[in-house]
DNA sequence: TCTGGGGTCCTAGGACCC
DNA sequence: TCTGGGGTCCTAGGACCC
């Protein structure tokens, strides 16, 4: 979807559009600028001068979203809001409202499952699409049901998407990116050479920036570079399994199926705090914080019929060092003081004394609530952890919380 | 100018078991 | 009286993605 949580930002908002707008920051300090707006017929009524700049924004926060508008000053998804509020004061800002950005990404969804059932969700605004076998999937290279899909959601939800149609998910993905916003860019296995090999490597979905540092410091900069390697350089250079997998990507090559139902791994709480906290001296303030969390996830654990049994924090101190605990309990649970007080013992075996940013609290090991008593009786629930050492010194800790 | 929140997967060492 | 080999689970950290 392009410029997904802006684009359904302007659906409500249409008095906003082709300006530099930007969704992201402490969604309350945005929140009250937003309270300060006056009394209008209906949201669409509300004059721009309303609405909150950029430049008056003073907050810790990244941008989740951009306009196109907004990106032409380059301001970019993951900037510091600071940073973009240099490049562009006069932006327009808004709170993230991911409830209405669900709410649209469900009906995007739904229009493409009723064209193409098989689809594999990969996050609120992205899909995979296994057109093979839909009637027409093949007609102009895909490009004819590409053009449905679009105009399809475009009567749904007044969005637009960007597509990409190829052979694997690998080049379908790189080719969604060719022709944005609201474009169609079909990519056969012979364009690999013409079309693929001069973009940058970090263009491949899973080459990020350390992955890129390290090709690049052996003088490899795009994918026709890496695909020039021989594969044994590769293994030796980036080990077995991701040095043989750059050699396939490389060369076009992907296997993997689209997949349409998929189980949840763990689910998780977090907050990056307005200013730094410290342990000893906002204890108080931090208790509360991390109570609330464990009330959120034990909430949305219930909510969504899931029970866990591995409980962990995390903690991302001043320098932005991230340090995680966990522990795995017997049996399983979604209950907030279960998880409140086996996260509170991991909080207990974590260097306290430093300034912290952002507190977590993670469940993982899920199970579906209605099974997971079936599958405890089976195991016998048996619990074998000792002590460990991290133990001995957690009961030497003063208990903060 | 400091850098969100919610995820997945991988690696690697140690405990433990047969 | 010099010490296997294979497997699973747990934990911590890190890369990466949307």
């Amino acid at each position: 979807m392009d410029a997904f949580y802006a684009s359904v930002e302007l659906l409500r908002y249409p008095q906003l559009k082709g300006l530099p707008m930007v969704i992201g920051g402490g969604r309350r300090k945005v929140d009250e600028a937003l309270r300060n707006v006056p009394e209008g017929g209906t949201l669409a009524d509300i004059p721009v001068a309303a609405f909150p700049l950029l430049k008056d924004y003073a907050g810790r926060g990244v941008i989740t979203t951009a306009t196109y508008a907004a990106r032409q000053f380059g301001i970019g998804s993951a900037m510091g809001l600071m940073k973009a509020a240099k490049l562009c004061p006069q932006a327009l800002i808004l709170p993230v409202d991911f409830d209405e950005y669900r709410k649209y990404s469900r009906r995007f969804k739904q229009v493409i499952t009723e064209i193409a059932p098989l689809m594999e969700d990969r996050g609120v605004d992205e899909v995979y699409i296994d057109f093979t076998d839909v009637p027409g999937g093949q007609r102009e290279g895909g490009r004819v049901l590409a053009r449905l899909i679009q105009k399809s959601i475009l009567q749904a939800t007044g969005l637009t998407c960007s597509i990409g149609v190829a052979p694997n998910k690998l080049l379908a993905k790189m080719a969604s990116e060719f022709d944005k916003p609201n474009g169609i860019s079909i990519v056969f296995e012979r364009d690999l050479q013409a079309r693929i090999w001069p973009l940058p490597c970090r263009k491949v979905n899973g080459i990020g920036p350390k992955a890129d540092e390290k090709l690049q410091g052996h003088g490899i900069r795009t994918i026709g570079e890496l695909a020039a390697k021989e594969r044994d350089w590769l293994i030796a250079h980036f080990g077995k399994a991701t040095g043989a997998w750059m050699h396939e990507v490389a060369w076009g090559r992907d296997e993997r199926a689209v997949v349409t139902e998929s189980e949840p791994v763990s689910m998780s709480r977090e907050t990056t705090f307005e200013r730094d906290l410290h342990a000893v001296r906002d204890r108080a303030e931090l208790g509360a914080i991390f109570t609330r969390l464990c009330e959120q996830l034990a909430a949305d654990l219930q909510r969504k019929g899931y029970v866990g049994k591995t409980i962990g924090i995390k903690l991302r101190y001043g320098d932005f060092k991230i340090a995680t605990r966990d522990q795995t309990i017997e049996s399983f649970t979604a209950d907030p003081k279960a998880i409140r007080r086996i996260a509170g013992q991991c909080l207990k075996r974590v260097p306290l004394e430093r300034p912290l940013r952002l507190l977590g609290v993670r469940v993982g090991t899920l199970a579906r609530a209605g099974e997971a008593a079936t599958e405890l009786v089976a195991s016998g629930g048996t619990a074998r952890r000792g002590k460990s050492p991290a133990d001995e010194a957690a009961a030497q800790t003063a208990s903060l919380f």
